[in-house]
DNA sequence: ACCCCCTATATCGGACCAACATAGGTTAGA
DNA sequence: TCTAACCTATGTTGGTCCGATATAGGGGGT
């Protein structure tokens, strides 16, 4: 999904700044899964308006910048309601944690047990996060979308602590039981 | 996790071309955590060899084009041991799908309850296609890697199953209904 | 007084992806 | 038998996008 149509999304629910929508995908529940970086929205925009998709007004604030609004044309609605008919493209997860993980056997034991430690507890804050934003409930979708967040990084932080002995065990006792691993790890 | 770095852990294992390293990301359990293109990975072999990070020889192939063998250096695998030791960003997961769902309001009942249809199954898939490259263990970093990106599809999936009906019958009778959510999608 | 953070727009270097180019070999179907 | 599709294998190119930086005034904390 470009940035061009995430910001034709959010601009269809609301007339927005480029800087808002940063905010709104920074904070809000959109922002598990859709990710924008300035040098990508506000670019966007300019081409946008340029494509006649969407308009903007200039809004001058008191000892702040200049803020533009943007607002959907008529071109820019149906533009984005016909985006969301394309073929959709697969999920992308990305982690870096479990390349780490990947390499588990060659990590010292303390280290290993240190960055499961700090995961979990970055799951969680997570989970408390979307849960209190979720107090403002804002449509089904939206709420839908959070709920899937939560059953998501939950399933994460679980499995973690479930299966954290099957690499801890085996870094501080490989010597003992090579490549030894509990096959319930991949369920059934 | 740049490819640089990706690179000098899978050659950290066997002896690879770039040709291998693609294929283990596209089809291999690490590639539902890490991905690279051609375009990112031939010029970062070039690069590490530059750097002496790397070093290749040239297999001569029958009926094949040549192939490029690259191995660590010990530069290499003292780079690769410290990168493993850097702080880790955050885990990214990038949905379309869920970006059309936060606008599941305006989409029609039938074509949401095929794209639903359609995730739920391409999901099944993926699970099965895990579980059988799993037959054959590589050890108990790549086994537990494995067994998460099981637990999270899994969770995935499920979610959608128990939940679709949330947004499929607002969809339907949102003119009855409107905005109201069963409170129960964040669990508890 | 000093520093850090917030609002707000914008640009730049570099990393990266998707697609294409090249080239011979194999497999499968009409 | 032709041919269309796909596989191995390396590489380039256009364009998208991220992360950092620039600019600039205001508010809040110590």
């Amino acid at each position: 999904m470009d940035v061009r149509t995430v910001c034709l999304g959010l601009l269809s629910e609301a007339d927005r700044s480029g800087y808002e929508i940063k905010k709104l995908l920074e904070d809000g529940p959109l922002g598990n899964f859709v990710e924008a970086s300035f040098g990508a929205i506000y670019p966007a925009l300019t081409r946008l308006t340029e494509d006649g998709l969407v308009e903007f007004r200039t809004e001058v604030q008191d000892g702040r910048p200049d803020k533009k609004t943007y607002s959907l044309t008529p071109a820019g609605r149906e533009t984005f309601r016909k985006a969301l008919a394309e073929p959709i493209s697969p999920d992308r997860f990305r982690s870096d944690f479990l390349f780490v993980l990947w390499f588990a056997e060659t990590l010292e034991a303390d280290y290993l047990s240190e960055i499961l430690d700090h995961r979990i507890a970055e799951f969680e804050a997570k989970i408390a996060r979307i849960k209190s934003e979720h107090d403002r409930p804002e449509g089904p979708g939206p709420a839908f979308v959070a709920g899937q967040a939560i059953a998501i990084i939950t399933a994460a932080k679980t499995y973690l602590e479930e299966n954290r002995h099957l690499i801890e065990a085996d870094s501080r006792t490989r010597i003992k039981t090579p490549r030894s691993f509990d096959a319930t790890v991949l369920g059934d």
